[in-house]
DNA sequence: AATGAATGAGCGTTCATTCAT
DNA sequence: TATGAATGAACGCTCATTCAT
């Protein structure tokens, strides 16, 4: 890599890390180009240099976003064989992930969802994409008899849901401090759900 | 009630009417105010009468969404005795009116979360008055000695979460075509989790 | 006419007048809307509450320059019964509404013609309506056997250009001192060309 | 001249024909360097290398058609010895010239004049070079009494400006679709007027 | 000679809010 | 109560120009 790609990267890269604070701060429209560039130390002009828009900038967030969190569940995922410790690998993640990432969290969780129609593409693809992983290990998991047959597209998205909702909480209300202590009640709802059924719990 | 007062209260609903229409079609941050004024056949002035700004109107309207649909479930719930039934009727409820109230679920669960920080205490209230209805059915269901203990805030919140997901994907996505046919999966979902303990099924 | 109506004219025409005066001193491309705004002592919104874009102005302005000049040449025409004698008419009366105002002069022989594609449909009205007048004066004087039949459509655009390049070395040039006095010479060259011809002199 | 010269002649060359047509596609305050840079296959530095400002780079572009148009007069007019004739072949080179270069007619007929104030030096230069060649005809016509004395200043110029506007109809509107075959008609008018004198022409 | 990343002043337009009527 | 003309701050974006390489 030469110095003069590596100096476009590392501004290209200052631009980004500075639109995903102030985004985050203020919210997409109530963001100004002026207040990333500052923020990011550059000229607007620089800014638009990278990006040609305030949407492409806040579209490439989401997908830088999108992809690392799907990576390092991924990753959490690979290590284990077991089905369902897959899925409780992943459950794991995403609360270390966004626990480890306020902004992160805020950005897919808050700001995303509210900036326009524009990027509900952006979002159905993350949702889609954590779905079809959990999907997956239940599909397994009912495959092996471990678990019995279930409607796999709901119940992957309510666990999403149930996540992202307590991660919401913690975002907007701070509550619970630590967001990854929720992590035990979590695995147990998903698990067994409310009637609890302790006799038969798995592992 | 006088008749100007009738009048009043009139112009008034159809302004927040005519809100919601537009703010859930374009957002709070793009929705101009003259288009709310066309849309409610009013004059800007008109609207400035009843409303002092902006914020307040939105504000005005998430209150009366937020109490709209916690009237409706608490309804529901009133009408059962049995504490895990009055989950049941909460969950029914709820799918019931985002489906029949398109507009009311967008508000609620897109628009309100990007609008900005000042709604956030609107929507704290609103999860908190879910989360505490729920959670009360679940305590009294473990006092009743039917579920085993479990932590009911993050139960109440995860329950609420993977309604509202579901919920989402249908608003962004279609998906499901028609929304409460998830009914029966989520019921599940939640009472058993997904190991579903079918030998031990309340109900 | 209602006070408000007159209000509402008076400062429609005042950003009229004020777009006149600075457009024809800049050019439309480097006049700004703060300009036109501060000179006709009015907001920048209240301009745009009037004019909907700057483009929108200026082609209002051209419309109202293009009649007003032919309004001035018909009324001038409209007093004259003899075909030769109306197109005599018509040369001094665009040499005289030109000398008496410089403004509309810049406008419609300058300023129009670079502001872009957009505004060529107006000129190329203006230039139809005024060759429109001239040929049908020399349709006529064929008709009544004063002249010789010839091809109107260029003699009407040259007759045309000739007193528009004329006014045009005078806008940019400001020779000769007093534009109008180049009457009796382009009425000459007009009617018998460079050869003279005098021993036909019409009248 | 050297390989590198001839190279930079080359580059400065290809930068003007760029010029010229993205110019005279947009027009001057709509044309941004870049487009001129990517058309001549050049970096917007390199562009800068050879011409110092935007301005320069018009005014270069302006000098060069000028001074081509004006040779071009000038060589066919030297072809004759009649002052009339000599007339005649400007008339018909000009028209023949813009028939054959629409860009250059473009250039120097519209852009030029609404570019702003500091191009209208050049423009007057040229209308000065040519009406000085028009005008040398009509004196040496006079001097040789072909013609009776007349006013050439102002015939020179008003002989031009028919000529151009006829040219501006043909670029605007596209009439006639033949700009040469207007030669006829603007001859006899030019010679005769529009009393046509059909028994004094000359030739 | 040439490149293209970077600058920053400037512009057209929008829109929440005010206020005279 | 209601109207809509008027305000003015703010914003996204452009582009001529510079300069390190």
């Amino acid at each position: 890599m030469t110095n003069v790609q590596e100096r476009s990267r590392t501004r290209r890269q200052r631009v980004l890390d500075a639109a995903l604070e102030v985004f985050t701060e203020h919210g997409y429209g109530d963001t100004a180009i002026d207040e990333i560039a500052r923020a990011s130390e550059t000229s607007k002009g620089g800014l638009y240099f990278h990006f040609p828009s305030k949407q492409a900038l806040f579209l490439a967030l989401l997908d830088e976003a999108s992809a690392a969190l799907l990576r390092r569940v991924e990753n959490a995922m690979a290590a284990e064989s077991d089905p369902l410790q897959r899925g409780d690998a992943a459950l794991r993640e995403v609360l270390h992930a966004f626990a480890g990432h306020r902004l992160l969290a805020r950005l897919l969780l808050i700001e995303a969802l509210g900036a326009g129609k524009e990027f509900n593409a952006k979002l159905n693809n993350l949702h889609a994409a954590f779905a079809a992983l959990i999907a997956e290990c239940l599909d397994a998991a009912v495959a092996q008899g471990q678990i019995p047959p279930l409607d796999t597209w709901v119940a992957a998205h309510a666990w999403y849901g149930a996540i992202n909702h307590v991660v919401l909480r913690w975002l907007l209300n701070g509550e619970p401090a630590r967001l990854e202590e929720t992590y035990p009640a979590l695995r147990s709802l998903l698990l067994y759900g409310v009637t609890g059924a302790a006799g038969e719990r798995v592992k």
